[in-house]
DNA sequence: GTCAGTGCAAAGCTTTTGCAGCGCG
DNA sequence: CGCGCTGCAAAAGCTTTGCACTGAC
């Protein structure tokens, strides 16, 4: 299995006039391996332990012009920044958080896509990006 | 007009065996005058400019228990937490920010809110909060 | 009187920035 | 061979914690 992820966003960076360094190239390539979120903290420790080390500055800079691109997704969880791959059309997905045991599981509803559409028209906004997080207590934990 | 939120939030915290202190009051006070969302800071900052400084270690404190107690809603946005009245039912609210202006909308759905309903149920969830946010351009920037 | 609540200052995290050197294009 | 990328270290937020003191019950 390709990586289509990954290969769009080495195009798009250098479409975007980025050249390709090592750690951003890294950080690229453990975010496509996941399909939880990340914080930049955890992304810096997994580096580490796949020998591929990267300055946590540089994770997080790598980060932030993948955020501006929009090809990573950002999101607050507990005052922590967490980031994950965006793809680019379809499989867009949300998170549920147990508040007991911290666990996290993604769900998508196309139903939900289509409302949240509408709200934006409704409002007169030019949605570009959308977040739903549910919080309570998950299957196990209830 | 009374104030339905503030009295309700001090019979809970009595009720959760917490004394009326100065500084949690002058929160509360200052929580119900407003509908935005504010973060730790403006809230030190407005009680300053009323007369009714609070150091911002209590804010800090006051806006904890509240929140552990879900008397108040606490969001993450870019980074910062900020904090709202939560109300007991209805009268429930989700937000739009304009990533030009940095402006915050309010709006309601009822149709949203049945459809997360549904959701967690589908999950197994019990689902104790919810937050949807939608970012973007405003009418005024777009 | 006791103990939660408070203010201040210090510590702890997360994230950003400055700077010198490396390396892609 | 210039300029973007990187690492390190320092700085800059935001939030929590330690401690002594005040004040509610």
């Amino acid at each position: 299995m390709t990586e289509p992820w990954v290969d769009h966003a080495r195009r798009e960076l250098a479409r975007a006039g980025h050249r390709a360094g090592g750690a951003r190239g890294a950080v690229l390539g453990l975010l496509s391996d996941q399909h939880c979120v990340l914080s930049a903290q955890a992304i810096h420790d997994r580096l580490r332990e796949q020998d591929r080390a990267v300055g946590l500055a540089s994770v997080y800079r790598a980060l932030d012009v993948l955020t501006h691109l929009k090809l990573v997704h950002r999101m607050d969880v507990d005052g922590t920044a967490c980031y994950e791959p965006a793809y680019a059309s379809g499989e867009h997905h949300h998170h549920a958080i147990c508040d007991r045991c911290g666990r996290m599981s993604a769900f998508e509803d196309a139903e939900l896509e289509r409302l949240i559409d509408g709200l934006g028209e409704r409002l007169g906004y030019r949605v570009e990006a959308h977040d739903v997080v549910l919080r309570g207590a998950c299957p196990a934990c209830a």
